[in-house]
DNA sequence: CGTATTTGACCAGCGC
DNA sequence: GCGCTGGTCAAATACG
């Protein structure tokens, strides 16, 4: 039997089912009630040549080749039965048969035996001819087997990957509709908050792996606003990326609202290339963005973009972003000022969905006794007892995204959200977009690059007492980060700031234990591959924190005065 | 044609 | 004071 067939012929049905090993399931290639009924015996009965695999012939040939082997059959006695798998051997007994057959001629026979004689000789040329074919035939099926079987691996594996997307958008759901209650049951504040400036920060992130590219897609957040979600790549593409080279990659991908990520995902990965590569998630905050600016940085070879929230007129709201020098998988985005209008259904959202993020990640970490149902805030106070500093955690396979967010939302209320003040100016969002794998050095470099950003984009003046707000998010495409950051204090100096990024971050980091630890706490968990904390803790006013993102881990912390 | 993006120019803060 | 850097403006351009 050839590798890959197996053949069984019920003679109850008619049918020929062959069973492909690798497959797992039948395959019926039952041939036509016409020829089954008239040409084809149920059974292969000893001294029959089954032609059987020459079913691909047409039905009249066919017909007349069982015929013929009918025939033969009974002039020469067939001592074996050929196997459809013993083509060859079939052959071969056929013409050692003839052999013996003539043998047994009488030496004396009339014009009439040889004349049977001769007959029997040219049809077993034909036959020998015939069985030649079907070889031939036969190759071709098992060709075409093999293609099969590929394909239907490439389905199967497919078909595994869109049933794990699939769960996971069912459990990402169910926790959602949890924490929405939830959270309005605890702190009816922490959404009311929203609309200020933390919601900011929660701009759109793309992680598409397929070219190291992350984009950001303010445009898409502004289509995604003012239009129904879609998971079309046809929009318009004239997405910020901080980097001309990101435009293309943009032209050839169009994002989706947030609600949509995990459908674009799994949209993505739904053709075979899906496999390859990994799809994109796109990070929203509901807001409307316009680029009005871009600059080449000092000390970073990508260009920032500079947008403002285009929600409603007169918004302060800024924000800036950029790719990490050392690591261009990650984005930096900056955000400033508060908003000074509603935020749409698709911000608030956010809070939410990093709460339903966290509280996911929670229920896969943590023993079954939790149920991962564990409330996200009695965690983080569990791990930041501070409350002045609270810290977000929140993540979601397979894109986790951290998110600092070290807004201050203490008593500080009002904004001074101007964009040339250079003091007093509120500490700005800070958001950082991976597509990388989780990973301490780029973790740690991610908050090096938010920090230093940060502080500049804040005046340095990150230790005053103005409402100023800044969150980082780190954003990667694996892994689940888990730890609560504290808000940091940065009493980082304009003439101490270290012209080196890292080195400024460093600084700052070590200048607040706090912030240290939960750094330390955060790195770890992504190592360690454990779940994520969360921590939507809302004791300040306007905390609420819509940096959250569809499929992504985030951390925030928001630095009270 | 309306809207958003691009991009060079302008302005302000900061360091030397 | 000068130069560097970052942020913003606005005309030109692109796109639907």
């Amino acid at each position: 039997m050839d590798k890959g067939w197996g053949l069984a012929l019920d003679s109850s049905s008619n049918r020929t089912t062959t069973m492909f090993p690798t497959l797992g399931f039948p395959v019926n290639l039952s041939r036509s009630s016409a020829d089954s009924d008239h040409h084809h015996h149920n059974r292969v009965v000893p001294g029959e040549v089954d032609f059987f695999s020459d079913r691909n012939r047409p039905a009249s040939d066919h017909h007349q080749d069982v015929k013929s082997n009918i025939t033969v059959k009974k002039e020469i006695s067939l001592g074996e039965p050929p196997h459809l798998d013993h083509v060859n051997t079939g052959l071969q007994l056929l013409t050692a048969n003839t052999g013996s057959d003539q043998s047994t001629v009488d030496d004396g026979v009339s014009s009439d035996a040889e004349d049977k004689r001769a007959k029997t000789t040219t049809e077993l040329a034909q036959l020998q001819e015939e069985l030649q074919r079907m070889n031939a035939e036969n190759q071709k099926l098992r060709d075409m087997l093999n293609h099969v079987s590929s394909n239907y691996t490439a389905l199967q594996l497919h078909f595994v990957t869109l049933m794990q997307q699939q769960q996971h958008i069912q459990r990402t759901h169910t926790t959602t509709e949890h924490e929405v209650v939830e959270a309005k049951t605890e702190d009816k504040r922490e959404i009311v908050a929203m609309p200020l400036l933390e919601l900011g920060p929660s701009g759109t992130t793309e992680v598409e792996n397929n070219n190291n590219e992350v984009s950001n897609s303010s445009s898409d957040e502004r289509t995604r606003s003012t239009t129904p979600p879609q998971n079309n790549n046809n929009g318009k593409n004239r997405e910020e990326s901080p980097e001309s080279e990101d435009v293309q990659a943009h032209k050839l991908q169009k994002l989706n609202p947030s609600s949509n990520s995990m459908d674009q995902s799994t949209t993505t990965t739904t053709t075979a290339e899906a496999t390859m590569r990994k799809a994109r998630v796109s990070i929203s905050d509901g807001c409307q963005w316009r680029k009005y600016g871009q600059k080449m940085a000092k000390g970073n070879p990508c260009p920032r973009a500079y947008y403002r929230c285009t929600m409603a007129v007169g918004c302060p709201v800024r924000k800036q972003v950029q790719r990490c020098a050392e690591d261009r998988t990650i984005l930096i985005t900056t955000y400033e000022g508060a908003h000074n209008h509603p935020l749409p259904p698709a911000a608030m959202a956010m809070a939410s969905t990093t709460t339903a993020a966290a509280s996911m990640l929670l229920s896969g970490s943590m023993s079954s006794g939790d149920g991962g149902l564990m409330n996200p805030n009695l965690l983080a106070r569990a791990i930041l007892p501070c409350s002045t500093s609270m810290a977000t955690l929140s993540a979601s396979a397979p894109f986790p995204t951290i998110t600092l967010d070290l807004t201050h939302t203490a008593s500080n209320t009002n904004n001074n959200n101007n964009n040339g003040g250079l003091q007093f100016q509120r500490p700005p969002f800070q958001q950082v977009a991976q597509q990388t794998p989780s990973a301490q050095q780029q973790l740690s470099h991610a908050f090096s690059q938010a920090l230093y950003n940060q502080s500049k984009f804040s005046g340095l003046q990150l230790s005053t007492t103005q409402d100023l707000g800044l969150s980082s998010s780190l954003q990667q495409h694996q892994s689940a980060p888990a730890a609560v950051a504290p808000r940091p204090v940065l009493p980082v100096q304009p003439s101490q700031h270290p012209v080196d990024p890292v080195s400024a971050a460093t600084a700052a980091i070590t200048a607040d234990p706090n912030f240290t630890a939960a750094l330390a706490a955060a790195i770890s968990s992504i190592i360690s591959g454990g779940g994520a904390h969360s921590n939507n803790n809302n004791n300040n006013s306007s905390s609420s924190n819509p940096n959250i993102t569809n499929g992504a881990t985030t951390i925030s912390s928001f630095s009270g005065n």
